[in-house]
DNA sequence: ATGGGCACCTGGCTGC
DNA sequence: TGCAGCCAGGTGCCCA
């Protein structure tokens, strides 16, 4: 998937489509996502006047007036705004149709993401509550980190990609910015130095903030909501850079696999 | 509590 | 050309 900043990214380009709009239709083609799509949605989303969008980890919240929509793009998904009868592609599973003629389409090869109705509170909702903090925000700083790692045994590229540590970095920029710090992706989580955990915190903003700038990170299916790809890939160190030299000592890439998921990292400037 | 592995699904690529 | 096998931006759930 998207991780926070290709979500975060859809997220701008969705919200000035969608906000203050009206919805006037919704169209719902393969329910069979993550979890089934509630179908009663293609009754009672229509009428209902869009509030806000907003995001948290790598859930994107529609704010309508009678509730919200929790919608999670999962590995392949992306969520585009497109002029009235643009033809269907494949893997089309939902509109929303606006009043200003325009349609919020999602595509998703794989049905891993999800859209979910609730009403009240959506930070309350299972999926939400127990995840981090935010890694743009100030409650996620070293002191949090590393009181979260005391005696953790598993790997910190693992501790990292974990949502209930910090959200929203995902499996590239796990290994982005554990180059940054100088990490070594295999260390025992509780085993980093606190210097090291201060050093990771910094590189988790900078590498989520420049790739926000960046649009985000596009390898295979990923598109913003205009239909244009992210230009970060340009940027990595060392992900999907396996056997090539690294950018800053000439070291080749390393590749390993961690919980069944493809690390990357060099082994000269990760200790 | 923690850690590890599997499952969900489609498509693109590699190698025989 | 065909096909088996492997891999891919995620994460909930089950088991030890």
């Amino acid at each position: 998937m998207p991780e926070l900043p290709e979500v975060e990214t859809t997220r701008r380009g969705i919200r000035s489509a969608l906000r203050g709009r009206r919805i006037t239709g919704m169209v719902l083609r393969e329910p069979r996502l993550r979890w089934p799509v509630d179908a009663s949605l293609v009754k009672s989303l229509p009428g209902q006047q869009v509030r806000d969008v907003h995001r948290r980890a790598k859930y994107l919240l529609i704010e309508l007036e009678r509730g919200t929509l929790i919608a999670h793009l999962g590995m392949s998904g992306s969520l585009r705004v497109l002029p009235p009868a643009t033809p269907l592609l494949t893997h089309d599973h939902y509109d929303l149709v606006l009043d200003s003629g325009k349609c919020l389409r999602f595509n998703d090869p794989r049905r891993f993401g999800s859209l979910l109705w609730v009403t009240g509170d959506p930070e309350a909702h299972a999926l939400l509550k127990d995840l981090g903090p935010e890694p743009l925000e100030r409650d996620f700083h070293v002191d949090y980190l590393a009181r979260k790692a005391r005696s953790r045994k598993v790997a910190i590229k693992q501790f990292l990609m974990d949502q209930r540590v910090v959200v929203g970095v995902g499996n590239i920029y796990a290994s982005e910015a554990l180059f940054r710090a100088g990490i070594s992706p295999r260390k025992a989580a509780g085993r980093v130095p606190r210097a090291k955990l201060d050093a990771l915190v910094v590189a988790v903003r900078d590498v989520l903030g420049e790739a926000i700038r960046q649009g985000g990170t596009t390898l295979r299916d990923y598109v913003s909501a205009d239909g244009t790809p992210g230009y970060f890939r340009q940027k990595l160190y060392v992900y999907e850079r396996s056997k090539e030299p690294c950018r800053r000592c000439g070291t080749a890439v390393r590749q390993i696999v961690q919980g069944q998921r493809s690390t990357y990292f060099c082994p000269q400037c990760q200790k």
